[in-house]
DNA sequence: AGAACGATCGACT
DNA sequence: GTCGATCGTTCTA
């Protein structure tokens, strides 16, 4: 199965974000393959970036995984109940890594729903709010602290430029997209990073 | 040992 | 738009 490699994960942070839209996500979970379109990320940077939890090369328990090399996912607990997922990027030594904002649902939708919802009824509004926030995605796809460091090489949790490419039937790219940045969101505390365009997005255009 | 805080979400006005 | 839930991580002492 052909998938992102070891290399792409080792490219410059803000790089990575910008070209990680487009390309899809794969879960395998229990034998079945779980999958989205990537629309959102952010930037996170620990050498100049006030907002990363490795700021300054701070080292930690928690920040560990961002030392580990390019390519491996960073999953940390948020407000208590809520996990993010990144993957970690740059040279290994260098702490940074994407955020995963969105995902538009390719694969395993089904499943994905149930995680997220339960048997509670697929109304339009839950269908819109689908995967659009990074404890959303984490939900939808079971992960938690527990796959923290998982290798994005690896058959579990992997990156791919087109759902073929992990054996999962074609899905139609929307035409007129165009790319957005922007500021992060919820780094209001991190002074001058508060204010770095970061954040890149998906958009069809109007 | 204790306290403050958070890369969020969903319910509600 | 506002607000509370909820608890691990981090820092202070």
């Amino acid at each position: 199965m052909a998938r992102l490699s070891r290399e792409f994960y080792a490219q410059d942070t803000l790089g990575a974000a910008r070209r990680l839209l487009g390309k899809y996500l794969i879960r395998r979970l229990d034998g079945e393959l779980l999958a989205g379109r990537i629309v959102e990320t952010e930037a996170y940077v620990g050498r100049c970036d006030k907002a990363c939890h490795a700021y300054h090369y701070r080292r930690t328990a928690r920040t560990e995984t961002l030392f580990a090399p390019p390519g491996t996912a960073y999953i940390y607990l948020i407000y208590g109940m809520y996990h993010c997922l990144n993957f970690v990027t740059e040279p290994e030594g260098e702490p940074a890594a994407v955020l995963l904002r969105a995902l538009e649902p390719v694969a395993g939708a089904e499943t994905m729903s149930r995680l997220r919802y339960g048997d509670k009824p697929l109304t339009n509004y839950r269908k819109k709010n689908f995967l659009n926030g990074p404890g959303k995605i984490c939900r939808a796809l079971a992960l938690t602290r527990a796959e923290n460091g998982l290798d994005l090489t690896g058959d579990t949790l992997f990156l791919c430029d087109s759902p073929e490419d992990a054996g999962l039937p074609p899905f139609p790219a929307p035409a007129g997209e165009r790319v957005l940045t922007g500021p992060r969101i919820g780094v209001d505390y991190a002074e001058e990073a508060r204010d770095f365009p970061w954040r890149f997005r998906l958009v069809k255009e109007e």
